[in-house]
DNA sequence: ACAAAAGATACTAATATGGTATCATTATCT
DNA sequence: AGATAATGATACCATATTAGTATCTTTTGT
């Protein structure tokens, strides 16, 4: 049970890291700042990009920069793009959508849980962070 | 990011189900209750045995019962079962234990997220969800 | 024109999870 | 004692997810 996978923790420390430096950040100062497989950031930041996290500029003197400030950054939604739909509980069940789901005790529990830890990751922010 | 797994559902199920029975209960009756692959559920029974939270008896008329009341089974060890060490949100830095993890932001804020969801998980056992 | 950047896309590798198959052991019943 | 009904142990296979690579295209500044 891992809260946040690779891709999302790379992705974290790279806007982290944008986000400090003011000029505009190139794949290449990432990978010596930190230490990641180039082609692997490269398609992070890619996707960030898609997602509208970041901002990107070709040719020279190209590189990324944030689309929003650090503050609106939420790190709930970086998780959620590259870890899918976050904190599901699934139940097993049966096949499809389980008929009990909500007399079960169970996932009732589970549910608070889950709600409870949603809560606290929609509040973390990029600024936050730096 | 699941909070339990497949394995941990079943088991769990299957614990609520033998606590419910008085009696000893077999493999067989627990497929035909719960409609899972008969040579997965063994398994699962098996390492729940090797485990000391069931008991098992071989032979004609064995099967399995529980070896602790099911208000002293916390569904958190029965993760730790199937799962391993459950909420440990590692850094991804550095190969080895990362030296700034404790004043690294995001880990602060992980691990109280995690704190939260790991004492509302030790508060729930078995005896509550039957 | 050329070089330096990112974009797009398809592929491979590693790991974790989910599931099977097979044979050995033990206990009960007749 | 032997047959049968149960679990124990173990090794294997399948699938999905995550992690990572490779290659080629497009854009832009000089
Ligand atoms: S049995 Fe389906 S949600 Fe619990
Ligand atoms: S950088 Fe290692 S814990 Fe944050």
């Amino acid at each position: 049970m891992k809260l946040i996978t690779r891709n999302t923790d790379y992705a974290l420390r790279s806007i982290c890291y944008i986000a400090r430096s003011k000029n505009i950040v190139t794949v290449d100062e990432l990978v010596k700042q930190l230490g990641v497989p180039r082609p692997f950031i490269r398609k992070i930041l890619q996707q960030l990009n898609k997602k509208r996290v970041l901002d990107s500029f070709k040719g020279q003197g190209g590189g990324f920069k944030l689309r929003t400030p650090p503050g609106k950054i939420y790190i709930i939604d970086i998780m959620r793009i590259f870890q899918g739909q976050v904190v599901l509980n699934t139940c097993f069940f049966k096949k499809d959508v389980c008929p009990n789901k909500n007399r079960c005790a169970l996932r009732k529990k589970l549910r608070l849980i889950e709600e409870n830890a949603l809560k606290q990751l929609k509040q973390i922010t990029i600024a936050s962070l730096i």
